[in-house]
RNA sequence: GGGGCUUUAGCCAAGCGGUAAGGCGUGGGUCUGCAACACCCUGAUCACCGGUUCAAAUCCGGUAGGCCCCU
């Protein structure tokens, strides 16, 4: 069978726009690689294709959820596996695009998660005295003590007899892993720039359609281009403001997604070249032949 | 023309004689169930020149920039 094709890279240097025209080019179907474009109503923040994209290629796990219900990685990596089983079997190719490394990687390395076990928030118990407990067990990597979450998560797997050490980097697919990057500066005002476009296509709209679904859900609560909104919505920050937090959050989050794919996949990067876009397609296409 | 105040990292800013807090931004990094998450690391001889002192960002004098008032 053919590589999987991953493209990743920062918010905002043009990979659905990629996707497309590689999926054309290669008669492939896409795998969403974004965590919330998972979710229906989202469509403005998330930067989700077009209508007319989906139409033009078969795009999956786009839409799936309603902001009040989860979805986590687990449910993503069964989700991701299924399909890729289910595309390849109609003898189509699969190109998975998204930001959301995590997600990415524990669909296609050997990542573990076990079905419906208890979670404990050890709400009584401080930083320090989770770290102790944990300490009680063999485990090769401490997080952080001021890191509560990443301490809650892998004390919760150890009381529950989880595995906790893996085999490094273990794939199970084959991959081809294209990263799509620019010069830091141009990336930065070009999300800026987004941002504002966001805006004129109506994303408060959208937000004030969302309004009552707030307080009940994660997603809106956690979600850059959402949950800034949260304080507009109670009054307390000013629009100004809110528009401004999401630029800088998702400056930040560029940045992030820059060293997850540099150090977590063997990508090779092209640059995007916004002039000419043909170029980069093609760029990528001859690559992507001398692969596989 | 005269008088007063002010000048600390990219930005904001503490310090008021004993050898440069902090915040933001930036850059780097971690990553197996909230991941557009959570968390870690990251910088300066204090406008310039001279003086006083064992010791000056801190006191004195001068120069330059900024702000304000008077004429």
């Amino acid at each position: 069978m053919k590589d999987i094709i991953v493209i990743v890279g920062p918010t905002g240097v043009g990979k659905t726009k990629l996707s497309i025209e590689l999926a054309k080019e290669l008669d492939a179907e896409i795998i969403n690689g974004d965590s919330v474009s998972i979710y229906k109503r989202l469509d403005i923040g998330s930067a989700k294709p077009s209508m007319e994209e989906r139409r033009e290629i078969p795009h999956h796990l786009i839409d799936i959820r309603d902001v009040t219900e989860d979805y986590t990685v687990f449910d993503y990596q069964k989700d991701v596996r299924r399909l890729i089983e289910e595309i390849q079997s109609r003898g189509k190719r699969v190109i998975i695009v998204g930001g959301t490394g995590l997600y990415i990687k524990a669909a296609l390395y050997n990542y573990e998660f076990t079905e419906g076990t208890t979670y404990h928030e050890y709400k009584e118990y401080s930083n320090e005295e989770l770290l102790e407990k944990i300490k009680k067990y063999p485990v090769e990597y401490l997080p952080e003590v001021q890191n509560r979450k990443r301490l809650v998560r892998l004390l919760n797997k150890l009381e529950n007899n989880e595995e906790t050490s893996y085999e490094k980097d273990n794939l199970l697919y084959p991959i081809q892993v294209i990263g799509l990057t620019c010069d830091r500066d141009i990336l930065y005002q070009r999300i800026n720039d987004r941002v504002d476009q966001m805006m004129k296509k109506g994303l408060l709209e959208e937000i004030y359609s969302l309004k009552d679904e707030y307080p009940h859900s994660r997603i809106l609560n956690s979600g850059s281009g959402y949950k800034e909104f949260y304080a507009y919505l109670q009054g307390t920050k000013t629009l100004e403001d809110t528009i401004e937090e999401i630029k800088k959050n998702s400056r930040r989050y560029a940045k992030r997604q820059f060293t997850f794919f540099k150090h977590q996949f063997p990508t090779k990067w092209f640059e995007t070249n916004f002039e000419n876009f043909q170029e980069t397609i093609n760029q990528v296409l001859e690559d992507i032949k001398k692969g596989a």
